[in-house]
DNA sequence: CTTTTTGCAAATGATTTGCATTAAC
DNA sequence: GTTAATGCAAATCATTTGCAAAAAG
């Protein structure tokens, strides 16, 4: 268990305070937008634009220890880098997202290698539903996706 | 096989010249994006603006005539709503899309149904890689994804 | 003739870029 | 001292919205 300067450290990048509070933040809670972020780590540090915080994930992204999140009519998110294999399950009235084991019992879930000519290196699996308050509430969707943001 | 207008008369839509020609050119030419189909629309018609075009799309897609395909780093596209159960495969070099059967042959691919409390509907599956033509050549990349546009 | 669709212009939101300033090494 | 990171402003791109004009039923 390493800190996060020390994950910096190890991967030859500059420790700031704010790549700091930005791994800080991303181990609590995940599945940040680059706004998120830059919320959060003000909190902490007093200050950080949001482009610097554009520019501060993508190179924690390029360094490997965060990964983009792209979920269809959401701002760009991000994760840190864990090594349990997981998706993600995201609701369509709420726009929450959240973890999804993968289940690997039968196999690799996913066939990676060659098809079709290509060299298939990745997979990204999205479930979308309805999350258990979504369900059960008649009331106004918090934030549902599409609303706020155009698609990706 | 019904034809375009045929099509739009049995969902209760306005057979429009547009929306003919955006439903014939995306039966040829899959995976468009709304500006694809403005372009390829103005050359069958003579004009469509960009709106007019997200606009028209986003009624064939309620009426359940197409589908839209979200691809991270790239403007949504769109697809003919066809039965065949496939995914994407996409290139990180040029971003081509092109479509991958789903291996239903061990059970449905994806578990629907109740999970975490979620009732989940639908999965989007996206695979990453290597084209067969970027796979060979060192030449500069056509229309990398996260280029053009941000991410999705 | 009524309603929906299209054209056009402007607004919005996410993301990127360029340059000056500041902080890490 | 160098080099890389941050602040700030402006630019870009995809997408949405509002309203008037044109076309479909």
């Amino acid at each position: 268990m390493s800190s996060s300067a020390e994950l910096l450290r190890d991967r030859r990048l500059r420790v700031t305070a704010a790549r700091i509070a930005a791994l800080d933040l991303l181990t609590e809670r995940s599945h940040l937008t680059a706004d998120d972020v830059a919320v959060g780590v003000r909190e902490r540090i007093g200050s950080l634009s949001v482009q610097a915080s554009y520019h501060l994930l993508d190179a924690l992204v390029s360094a490997g220890l965060l990964r983009r999140v792209d979920i269809a009519g959401s701002a760009v998110r991000y994760e840190r880098c864990i090594d349990d294999h997981h998706h993600h399950l995201v609701c369509r009235s709420c726009g929450a997202v959240t973890n999804i084991a993968c289940r690997a019992d039968r196999g690799p879930c996913v066939p990676l290698g060659d098809r079709q000519g290509y060299e298939i290196t990745e997979v990204e699996v999205t479930f979308w539903g309805m999350c258990p308050q979504c369900r059960t509430s008649t009331t106004t969707p918090t934030n549902p996706p599409g609303t706020t943001t155009r698609s990706t």
